[in-house]
DNA sequence: TCTGTGACCAAAATACAAAAACGGTCAGAC
DNA sequence: GTCTGACCGTTTTTGTATTTTGGTCACAGA
């Protein structure tokens, strides 16, 4: 394993459990077992390793959702089995999680500006699927950047405030309920 | 004019302009021509007068909302219309803005407490009237309680974090995404 | 020669004491 | 009996001393 590699997982691991602020350069480098000056020979700043650590994390899920879609399926089925697959990753979540609440608590700069990146790349993916979508026919016409965003938010409210007062959610329980609101429509009597 | 309307008047604007933590009971006895004394013969702490304020709110929305129910209408045409009259209280939901970001910022107690019991209102509200449209046959069988969080959610996101970043919504854009989304769904083969 | 390092520095965060502001009370004015 | 603002103990803010932190670089080891 080299140096590079364990300087970004024992800062991924700091930021997931500390925050970005809670997290020291020197920690990191005790963490990875390197010395500080190293991390400087990868990274220019404690802001380009957050960078860094977030980019990676968008490649991956983006590969992960990707993976899952399958080309002549219909859309809904693909959104649900991408969901499926991206639910998987406890760690990307927890480690996005507790940026989301230091950037909204605390203000910290960095975070707020990364966690937007990561945010905006997420309904670009999100916006360009469902834009396929209503031109293939599979989903109706609608103003796609509002509705990416929508499920977006749907899906963090979820995962972060409604596992705070309630029990977790079964991943099944989730695809159903997104299934049920976003696929078929609450509404019982056909439009 | 009587002292208690006054009182009332002046802290729900001064909450609504500087926050809880913001606004000084001083300051309140100043906007509404009172002695600081006089106050406390109405409200026996600070806390007690913001709850009575959000209380007041409550109650005032859930008569606006009860008031644009037909009863034999459909769920969906009832819960438009409902929202459609809700959208109106401008002030109203400035308050609630202002003091959900200062619970979320600076984590007051008294706020947070507050808007948990006015959320709870809302989600209560809502639930009512989804289990009575699944009874009624309007409305698809689902988990009520977790659809009525997922429409609360997404009405505040869009009210508060969307036109943070677009220019805002007009009232029928949003309306128009909630009936697309929530009533109709995003499928276009018939489920 | 080149990769890796920890003592070192300016700047930022923290801890702490003095001062100001605040929520709440109450003796008294009207 | 209603309403009030000077007053009190507590909390919050402010100014400052001290510590910690991000970042650099002269140098050690291979």
């Amino acid at each position: 394993m080299d140096l590079q590699m364990r300087v970004v997982e024992a800062a991924e691991q700091s930021f997931r459990q500390f925050g970005y602020k809670g997290t020291t350069m020197e920690n990191v480098a005790r963490i990875a077992n390197v010395g500080k000056g190293t991390i400087y020979t990868f990274f220019p700043s404690k802001e380009a390793l957050l960078e860094h650590i977030l980019n990676r994390l968008v490649v991956e899920m983006r590969a992960v959702a990707d993976g899952s879609i399958v080309a002549g399926d219909t859309f809904f089925n693909n959104l649900e089995r991408a969901l499926r697959s991206v639910l998987r990753f406890r760690a990307q979540h927890e480690l996005l999680v507790k940026l989301a609440q230091e950037g909204k608590q605390l203000g910290t700069v960095a975070v707020i500006e990364g966690m937007a990146r990561v945010e905006e790349a997420v309904l670009n993916y999100l916006r360009k699927h469902l834009e396929a979508g209503v031109a293939n026919g599979d989903v109706k016409p609608c103003n796609t950047e509002l509705v990416a965003f929508i499920m977006l938010r749907t899906y963090t409210a979820i995962l972060v405030d409604w596992e705070s007062r309630h029990e977790p959610l079964s991943d099944d329980a989730l695809m159903q309920v997104f299934h049920v609101v976003f696929t078929e429509g609450l509404n019982r009597t056909q439009a």
